[in-house]
DNA sequence: CGATTCATGTAACGGGTTACATGATTCG
DNA sequence: CGAATCATGTAACCCGTTACATGAATCG
């Protein structure tokens, strides 16, 4: 039923309303066209994300037919939508939401395995790093309407996978003795 | 009902339980010390955890009642628990896995805003993230246990940390002109 | 003509947290 | 004696994903 939709998705959604009104599908495919297949999120959860704006109040919805294509619902932001962005916005901006460390776990417990194998195990993560690292765009070319705002988003990827492969390398060599 | 407990979790709980046999509260006290307020799993989540480690045999179960305190139920690992523990340890350091950007989707928008206002908002997060590094613990003094088994858990966050840090530093100063 | 695209949804599942319930005991 | 600690759990809730359903149109 009725889901909240969380900081991100609602902060992702008017951003994108904001400038230009939308239907569904067409933010998604707006989202995937600049994460090419790790969509950061899935359909139903857009779909369920502007239900509860409209329901709101913070985006209008209409109807529209374009010849015989299916019926589409095309929302756009409200003066109110507008507002609740800019307060999202200045809230996420000004905080700093502490990264949850997943696969982290594991690194309590190098002990448990002889370090030879611990070495191997390290070196097949640092190579999944790099390779991530390399499939990084480098700077977006910039035939794209939103060609510098995504500069900030793609840098931190980039300053991170980095981060971690340097301290992966550092931990490599450390337990290299 | 029956949860399947997340490959992190289990982890935890099998780690732990390897070094020695533990009820649940025990290793409620004993993950909670050593991330002293923020917890990453929750009592709820321990217990339901154990339940399903026992189910699937991969630990056992004995009540223990100590003079008129609480019943409790002390677990142990199994042979097979071990097995898992290491399978699930192999697996989980070989790989990366991609960390959730949260908090990053505010990073898309930054043109929304009068620069100068998002120079104020960066250097605010910008603090909450130093603020967090000093709270880090630079190395554990050694009166622990697990004395080195946390040293690369915690490498990792500071260097994480740092790494956030200085890439503010370097938007912020960009954005500056 | 079968497969993919357009377009929107719903239902079920997964998995974690919050909040609450219980009951004895020890501490101030 | 009231509050916190010990110890274990359950029920409800939150939220996102998966998988499925629909139906016309267009493409190979």
């Amino acid at each position: 039923m009725g889901r909240k939709g969380s900081t991100e998705h609602r902060l992702l959604v008017l951003g994108l309303l904001r400038m230009q009104e939308l239907h569904g599908y067409q933010l998604a495919e707006i989202i995937d066209s600049h994460f090419g297949g790790k969509t950061p999120v899935k359909k139903a959860t857009l779909y369920d994300t502007l239900r509860k704006l409209h329901e709101e109040g913070l985006v209008t919805s209409r109807e529209e037919q374009k010849g015989n294509r299916p019926l589409r619902t095309v929302y756009a932001l409200t003066p109110e939508g507008d507002e609740a962005f800019l307060a999202l916005l200045r809230k996420s901006l000004g905080t700093y939401r502490e990264i949850d460390m997943h696969g982290d776990t594991a690194l309590m417990f190098l002990g448990a395995l002889p370090r030879a194998e611990v070495l191997t195990l390290l070196r097949s993560r640092r190579d999944s790093v790099a390779a991530a690292l390399r499939e990084q765009p480098e700077e977006e070319p910039g035939d794209d309407p939103h060609h510098g705002a995504l500069h900030a988003f793609f840098s931190r990827r980039v300053h991170n996978l980095r981060a971690e492969l340097a301290w992966l390398d550092e931990l490599i060599a450390e337990l290299h003795t």
